[in-house]
DNA sequence: CTTGTATGTAACCGAGCGGTGACTTATGTT
DNA sequence: AACATAAGTCACCGCTCGGTTACATACAAG
């Protein structure tokens, strides 16, 4: 009656069972009850193989590469784009980032979580983006050198509002009279967020 | 040694209790036991004085008006302004929102609480701030007629940057290169916005 | 084959939660 | 003065939570 013995396997089970909690509840509810729950295990194997319900979290969110797919972007395309292109390569990245939250769930929960709440894991969370997001400054500061535009605040403002309106989509039918469950809106806050960096672009050609 | 028997000090009571709580410890420390320990209470008295705390939360939100100052404004000023000066009357309504939001810790709670829940109070909040958002639009197009730019969408990016921004700044000392604890930066936020909606007003005066 | 250890199982603990029932007593009405 | 009502007090319920202890047993090393 008693079960196979295969620590690995057990730990994958609780993996994946954090991952299911997340997609099917979010975070909030995630527990070292819910969670032994939902795998099938007992509770007490999580302390003995992860230490605690934190640093079980701490493993599930280092996992997660949230940022993958914005670094492979970066390595290949941004680097080599001229600096006319910028705008181009500009609009790729927010619209990647608008899509990519959108889309996935888990991403939003993790952007939820880290309004809440305020601990090493976030801590790390915030260095990760702030490494890539400084990359990315970093490059377009380089090519877009006499702009008249604050290009931080210009895209902290875009990455900002993508992601509150997303997790506002989550709730909210519509936001400042715009339908968030119809694409079109969407179509329309990825044109006005083109038509802004076309302008910072232009800004810079002019001078 | 019983108290002095006032129900309608209790009441108070009790609703004082519930932003003390707010602002020290946020919306999710909220409970019946805890209010009343805070209140100085017996719990009972929340049940039969407001139904249970799902009831009395209702009351608290509904007592806030969060868009108070916004809607005095609108009325003095904007309605009045012509639509030379809409720019500038775009930028101190942003401008106000951002100040009220930096400042205002219970509205930041409010504004993350929402994000978390999704019930017939959040909806009631949603469109409160739907009516205002929709009254100040309507004024900006029908001044804005022939703008090359989506209003909705613009106005829409902004308050949600706000919105994103405010709450980030709670628990992270610096986004995207911008350190948040700095005022300088709020001032680079401030002076990007007004670039944005000069742009904004220039298109204008050009058709 | 024996034995130590790691794996898995199950029962238990204290604390806090939302919610209820029973009791005392102050207060205004008659 | 007698009384009904409502304000306030207190003890209790069932539940879930995070966390621990005690125990049975599969498995590999000796």
């Amino acid at each position: 009656m008693a079960q196979k013995r295969d620590r690995e396997l057990t730990e994958q089970k609780i993996l994946d069972a954090v991952s299911r909690i997340v997609l099917k509840e979010g975070i909030k509810k995630l527990g070292v009850n819910s969670i032994a729950r939902e795998a099938g295990i007992d509770k007490v194997l999580i302390y003995r193989y992860f230490g605690g319900f934190a640093e079980l979290f701490k493993v599930y969110i280092k996992k997660q590469d949230f940022f993958a797919n914005l670094k492979e972007y970066l390595k290949v395309d941004l680097v080599n784009a001229r600096p006319e292109e910028m705008a181009e390569a500009a609009k790729k990245i927010h619209l990647l980032h608008l899509n990519y939250a959108r889309t996935n769930k888990e991403f939003q929960e993790v952007l939820l979580w880290e309004l809440n709440n305020n601990d090493e894991i976030t801590e790390f969370i915030a260095n990760e983006r702030e490494q890539i997001g400084n990359e990315i400054t970093k490059i377009f500061k380089e090519k877009y050198k006499n702009t008249t535009f604050d290009l931080e605040v210009i895209s902290s403002i875009i990455t900002c509002a993508i992601n509150h309106l997303v997790l506002r989509a989550r709730h909210v039918d519509v936001y400042n009279g715009l339908d968030l469950q119809d694409e079109k809106s969407w179509r329309r806050f990825e044109n006005t967020i083109e038509q802004i960096l076309e302008i910072v672009q232009n800004t810079v050609v002019k001078n």
